[in-house]
DNA sequence: CCCGGTCACTTTACGCTATAAGGAGATGGT
DNA sequence: ACCATCTCCTTATAGCGTAAAGTGACCGGG
């Protein structure tokens, strides 16, 4: 379920999203008793806690006593909503420049990953048409201001800020899918993996032989009891690629 | 459309990906005109040819010439198909050991990156619970085969091991998403960006002065007519990426 | 040889989706 | 008062996974 940008007039979308507000014309007929704002806001708020599967318009159109019809007197059509609930919620998106870079990538890149978990759907939304919304380039902007002191040339910092955002987003999409499941399944990680490697021992005797390399990998788990088992994976690869980048980085800077 | 493995009878599901041939005993009834296998292929091909969204049970039982529901004789359900299809899938991965792990993982990632290309559809199969099936693991036992020899510890390992495959994705995921949109647009990435770039102008005068940063990073693009714009983008962002993911493990490396 | 149990496969039906089409009623300018 | 205009509603369509029930083919045992 990744959706695109709006495919309607791109004009009106890109209008919408930064706010050229056209003194609204006095014109016959009833006021409108919504906003844009509220249509966005019953949107990412029915996004949040149903996700993007239970994202419907009329879903939200219940959630604001009007039926999925009537929204689209307010947006063009559902991903022209989708591009607006992506860049408000963007506007959450506040870490603010630090003398050293190091410090500065780790702190964008931990408020990116709290945003994700905060709105898991912000993920299913393709960066392949972007949405080009003002709060998110505000964003980016942001982490260039950070990473411009490293002294990178234009096309390597392409490349580490294409790499630290496939790292946040794949790592987090580990741990909303993660939890996800353990929603829709009613069963935690932990249960699942002790069943499923129960299973995996009779259907496949001999693993142990079979895949040594495997078996070796998942030594050495340092105890966790509080944090399920995959987010705690997904929590500590993130981490450790993120030290990797950094370090791979601190090789090129200047 | 982030889907996950079985929700079915696991021990079921485990049997067939790990093929436990029973000895198909002698039964009353008419025989079946198919086979799991030719159901795996049919799906295959429809999830290759037309994409995950275009994955239906109907349209896999209309390439075999039966209706959906006739398929049930041969999955439990879909998510099970998807299973089977996954690790069939999979058994495509062969990239063997070479003695430089510098070399090894570089080859190992080229190969995933021309897979994930070639089944766009594997990369909306959620890896949180994942399939278990023997051709996923033989590619991974793989890959810690040729990264044995750098001397990670395991805990390291399985942070390089994700972090690598989240860049791949990633990456992959950008190109497979920027044809689709092509494709169901008829936009190509170069005709859309020229039309949006123009509209950006229009609707955010003074953006060289509001994003300095962002408008450098454009900088410096090597001229390329082959390749369409996000694709190029993405591929010299995941060699840029694994790069410093090499450099970064090089650092740790004993 | 035929009968009864079993299974492959079909048709039908349900609730869900985005949104096109058309209608009802409110509003403001003339 | 009239009319153009706009908000919001109801209805309808094609497609999804799969539950339920029906049809007829096939096999072993009497």
């Amino acid at each position: 379920m990744v959706v695109f940008a709006a495919q309607g007039d791109p004009r009106r979308t890109m209008a919408l999203l930064w706010r050229e507000q056209g003194a609204a014309p006095v014109r016959p007929g009833p006021r409108p008793t919504l906003t844009v704002e509220a249509v966005i806001e019953a949107a990412v708020a029915v996004a949040d806690e149903e996700g993007m599967a239970g994202l419907s318009m009329r879903a939200v159109g219940e959630r604001l006593g009007r039926t999925a019809m009537a929204l689209y007197t307010y947006v063009a059509d559902k991903a022209e909503l989708l591009d607006l609930m992506y860049d408000h919620v963007h506007a959450e998106l506040t870490a603010d420049v630090v003398d050293d870079w190091r410090a500065g990538i780790t702190a964008w890149a931990e408020e990116r990953w709290e945003f994700y978990l905060r709105h898991p759907w912000v993920l299913h939304v393709s960066m392949a048409r972007p949405v080009l919304g003002p709060n998110e380039l505000d964003s980016t902007e942001r982490l260039l201001r950070v990473l411009k002191p490293a002294g990178l040339s234009a096309p390597v910092a392409r490349g580490i800020v294409s790499s630290l955002t496939y790292l946040v987003q794949g790592a987090a999409t580990m741990v909303n899918d993660s939890r996800r499941a353990a929603r829709e399944t009613g069963q935690t990680d932990d249960v699942w993996w002790y069943a499923r490697s129960a299973e995996l021992g009779d259907v496949a005797p001999g693993f142990d032989g079979r895949y040594p390399l495997l078996t070796w990998l998942e030594t050495d788990k340092e105890p966790n009891e509080t944090v399920p088992y995959m987010e705690h994976e997904a929590r500590v690869s993130f981490e450790a690629g993120l030290g990797v980048l950094l370090d791979g980085i601190a090789v090129r800077a200047g």
